[in-house]
DNA sequence: CTTCAGATGCTCT
DNA sequence: GAGCATCTGAAGA
């Protein structure tokens, strides 16, 4: 089942908490690429410095933002990887929900060759390991840029599902199980003082 | 396994 | 002009 604007209409943290598990899909060129997710973080505007819209600072890259939530904000950092993140709240409350990290559960060949210009069969074992263990790894993989930013993620080329039924596969057994949700401090943001300790990075 | 330097360009002041 | 929600490869332990 997709999941609606209702699932990111709520608490940044609850959504970043429950989307753990879920399968974020992206068609491209008609082929589905499907990652689960496993490591994500909230930002929540109204408290947080570490948030772009902190204090409701509305600038051309926050504007995004500040569209409803289930909308892709998608900026990019250090000149030259991406990050996703996933508007939340009611529309108008800046926050959103970065992606840090999954596996990947369809479409290997693609994510492979986007990520490494190369075959699966070709990478060593620690390229395997740590494939998707990072945001700006997931979006080059998914090939998400800014030219995606304030796509929906509520569409027909980018959503997310509780299962992989939508594309007509099953889900794997290791993926039936609920998983055991750690929490931790958020990664890169020691500038924001007393925020950069909130425990708003959610794994398993 | 760990640390470290360097890449690279957009965004806001 | 400064800073940034990162990644990679090389070198050391």
């Amino acid at each position: 089942m997709r999941l609606g604007r209702d699932f990111f209409a709520r608490d940044t943290r609850t959504v970043a908490r429950e989307v753990l598990g879920k399968y974020l899909v992206r068609i491209l060129d008609g082929i589905p690429l499907a990652v689960r997710l496993t490591e994500t973080e909230a930002y929540i505007g109204r408290l947080d410095k570490a948030c772009h819209a902190y204090h409701n600072r509305r600038t051309q890259r926050t504007e995004t933002l500040f569209a409803p939530p289930g909308t892709a904000y998608i900026y990019l950092i250090y000149g030259m990887h991406h990050c996703l993140n996933f508007v939340t709240e009611a529309e108008g409350e800046p926050s959103a929900v970065l992606i840090r990290g999954g596996e990947a559960r369809s479409g290997l060949p693609i994510l492979c060759r986007n990520r490494f210009r190369r075959e699966w069969a070709d990478l060593s074992a620690y390229q395997r390991k740590q494939f998707l263990n990072g945001p700006g790894k997931l979006c080059q993989a998914l090939g998400l840029t800014r030219a995606e930013n304030g796509c929906s993620l509520l569409g027909e080329t980018l959503f997310l599902c509780d299962d992989l039924a939508d594309l007509g596969l099953e889900t794997p057994p290791e993926d039936r199980t609920p998983p055991v949700i750690h929490t931790g401090r958020r990664i890169g943001i020691d500038y924001a003082e007393e925020a950069a300790f909130f425990p708003w990075r959610y794994f398993y």
